[in-house]
Formats: C-alpha cells, sequence, structure tokens
DNA sequence: GATAGTTTCATACAAGTGTTTGAATTGCAA
DNA sequence: TTGCAATTCAAACACTTGTATGAAACTATC
C-alpha cells in the first residue's frame, strides 16, 4: 500500500475536472496534469478510466443512498414501522438535493460532480444506476405502509415524481434560475426540499376518487 | 440543389443511428455506412457534424414548441385570453409525452431521436435548448393570466415540476417500468398525461384559491 | 547493503476521430 | 457537343484518445 498519495490525487484532480468541465472533454492527459502524476498511473491505479470513473461515482452514490436509507429508517423505527410519508419522501429527496444544491460558491466538489453525473450519462455511471431498483424498493415498501389504501400503481407514479422532481431541480437549476430572473432562490435547499416533498405528498394523497379513469382521451 | 437525396438520406440515417446506439458510439463512418454515402458527404453539405446533429435536434424541437404553442393559443383564445390551469399545463407537456412515450415498436424515429437528446447532452444540443427559455416565458406568461392570485415563484416552480415529470417519466421510462414490474403503464400515454398535469395543477393550486377537485382533466 | 516487490516515468502504440483535398464524375445549360 | 458548376469519391491528413511497455526509481525486508 506504500503511498496510495498518487492514487488518491488522481480521485480529487478527476473530480474536480470532471465537476467542472464534464466529462465529455477531460481526457486522461488533463487529469493526470492536474495530479502532477504520470499519464501511466491511472492505468496502474484503477485499471481504466472508465473504472476511475466508476469508483468515483460509487463512493458518492452510496455515501447518498447510506444516508437515504439512515433518515428512512430512523422515520420508521421512531413510528413503530409506519412513517408519514412526508417525512420518507424527504428522506428520499433530502439528501440528494442538499447534496447537490445551495450555494455555488460553498458547494463541494463531490456534489458539483453529482450534478454533472446527473446531466451527462457516460457509459460507466449508467451501469451503475441500474443497479439502483433495489434500493427504491426498499422506499416503495416504506410507502406502501405509509399510505396502505394507495394502490401500487400509485405508489409508484408517486415515487417517480418526487425524484423527478428533485433531479431536474439539480438538473436545471441554472435554467430555472434564468427564467425565474433570480426569483426562485435554489441556495435556499431547505426550502427546495419542502416544495419538491410538498407536491409530492399532495400527489400521493390528494384525490381518493380511482385515479385509472375508464374514460380515454384520444390523441391527434 | 439537383438532388438533395444525399443530404436527406445522411439525415434520416443519424437520426436512426442517434436514436438507437446514442451519440456517444455513433461516428460519421457509421452514418455514412447506413446511408449508402461517402465520408466527405457529411462535411460538404452539413458542414461539420456538430452542424449535422444541431439540425436534427432543431427540426425536431421547432415542431413540438409549435405544437406546444398551438395548444395554448387555442386554449387562450376560447376562454377569451385566459384558459384554465389544466388545458395550459397539457399544453406545455402532451405534445413531449405523445411524441416520447407510447408503444415502442410504433414509436416514430423522430421521438425516439429526442428521448436520447434528452438522456445524454451534446454540445451542439445544449447550446440549442439554452435558447428555450423565451418559449417557456410565453407558458409562464399565460399560467400568471390564468391564475393571477399566485405569485411569480410559485408559478416558476409549478412550471418547473410539470417540466420535470414529463421529462423524468420520459428519461427513465425503463426504470419506471422495471421498478413497477410492469404495473406503471407507459404506453398509455394520455394516462401519464392526465397524471402528470393532474399533479402540477395540483401543486399550482392547492392552499389558494379552490377550483374544484383537479383530478381527472379532460380535453378538447 | 543486497534483494525483491512496488511504484513511477518517458515513450511508443494502435486505433479511431472529424476534416480536408484534389481528382473524378455527374447533371444541366448554352 | 462543349463547358461549367455541383456533387461524389478515395485517400490522406492531422490529431486525439486510452492503453501498453520496459526501464528507472523508489521502498522495505532480510
Amino acid at each position: 500500500m506504500a503511498s496510495d498519495h498518487t492514487r488518491s490525487a488522481i480521485l480529487a484532480a478527476a473530480e474536480r475536472l470532471y465537476a467542472d468541465r464534464g466529462f465529455g472533454d477531460v481526457t486522461l492527459r488533463d487529469i493526470v496534469a492536474e495530479a502532477n502524476v504520470n499519464l501511466a498511473a491511472v492505468n496502474y491505479h484503477f485499471g481504466s478510466k472508465d473504472e476511475l470513473i466508476a469508483e468515483l461515482f460509487v463512493s458518492r452514490s452510496i455515501a447518498t443512498n447510506r444516508e437515504r436509507l439512515r433518515e428512512l429508517k430512523a422515520a420508521e423505527e421512531q413510528g413503530g414501522g409506519r412513517a408519514p410519508i412526508e417525512v420518507i419522501l424527504r428522506a428520499l429527496v433530502g439528501p440528494t438535493l442538499r447534496g447537490c444544491l445551495g450555494p455555488e460558491n460553498q458547494r463541494s466538489t463531490a456534489a458539483r460532480f453529482m450534478i454533472r453525473a446527473s446531466i451527462e450519462s457516460v457509459p460507466p455511471i449508467r451501469r451503475i444506476k441500474n443497479r439502483e431498483i433495489d434500493h427504491l424498493r426498499k422506499f416503495a415498501g416504506a410507502m406502501r405502509r405509509s399510505l396502505p389504501d394507495r394502490s401500487d400503481v400509485d405508489i409508484y407514479w408517486g415515487l417517480n415524481f418526487a425524484l423527478a422532481m428533485a433531479h431536474h431541480t439539480i438538473r436545471e437549476s441554472e435554467r430555472l434560475t434564468k427564467l425565474s430572473e433570480g426569483k426562485c432562490d435554489l441556495d435556499d435547499v431547505e426550502d427546495v426540499v419542502a416544495r419538491v416533498v410538498s407536491v409530492a405528498t399532495t400527489a400521493l394523497t390528494a384525490g381518493r376518487t380511482e385515479t385509472k379513469a375508464p374514460s380515454r382521451v384520444v390523441a391527434r
């Protein structure tokens, strides 16, 4: 193991560069230059470029997932195995939003990297994301316990919409700021979390009527 | 101008290949092979690879935007300059959802291309997307007229969330199907539209002026 | 301090990229 | 037909990419 100084220097440089300039136009040569390290070091320590990216993404996303599950577990234990839907949704979208939004100048490199990973979609990351389904299933289960009257379909749609609002807000935060001429304050993370949770909760609890209406609206 | 057969053959081949395999690993050589055309033809007819991609994306997205505005204008005229919020939202997300979802085997190449463009994000497309803000402002205006009591901030957040649900559902349709084990039927486009519009409407009207239960929206 | 195992380094490699070139071919008008 | 522009073509260009190599420089153990 000696000194893995080189190893972590590469990781840090790669994270910073990918965060700033995206996966598209950052080459191994850029990374090793930034890290003051030899070109061959990447392949020596990580095997390949893709494995470097994967390691970067995995370590960040398991941290987020762990935080999500920690909040979920705490909420369900406190509620005797059944947590309020708002709290579940907050555990789902809170960690991601808190990690990726907030005042830009105090936004961590890790956070900016994860934003990149959510905007661009590069093969090694896509492969990892596909394994996230099991993780989401745990939330679907908690939501089902919280809203036993709701159909599975509605639960899944609610979960989908909650993630949609969180991720899209992160991805397009710049555009929303520009569109609203700064009126939507994306640095106020807790307000964003509250808005997302509120809408998702309403979507899951309002309109008791059976959702799947037989009346079909014909398009075009 | 003679025969622009070559030109359109390239466009068709590029659209098909990009739709199927993504921008990442489709080269000019792949495209010209698919189009049975010489390699130099792309640069001759389009100037560069990026301009080819841009032309492809522009033509598709102005078609969508035109359809959106057509629906919006019709709705506002019918309501005397003020359309119901549900109808506005439907005009916003309907065309995109209808264009990108639906039974896969009968999904047009154009639709599949637009899905790709929404998943991967390649420089020439990103540049064009940034010009979409003016287009969205028109919808923000219509929404403000429809809900004069609502603050601008709320309007923009509602707009953001509506787009979020539509785009995320398109981007992650495969994952949602897998997660729900097929229970969420993404081929039933009108149901998806209704769900998105319903949630977005609730988000925009909840806790304020009551506009009846916005459960089921029927348009046209 | 010799030895064996890591780690670093300069360099080369092979493959692929978009683009350019200049000659051939085509199509059409005079 | 002839002439001329538009188009097509094969080939090469210039460059970048990730990866591999084998020697050199370390490091720790005996």
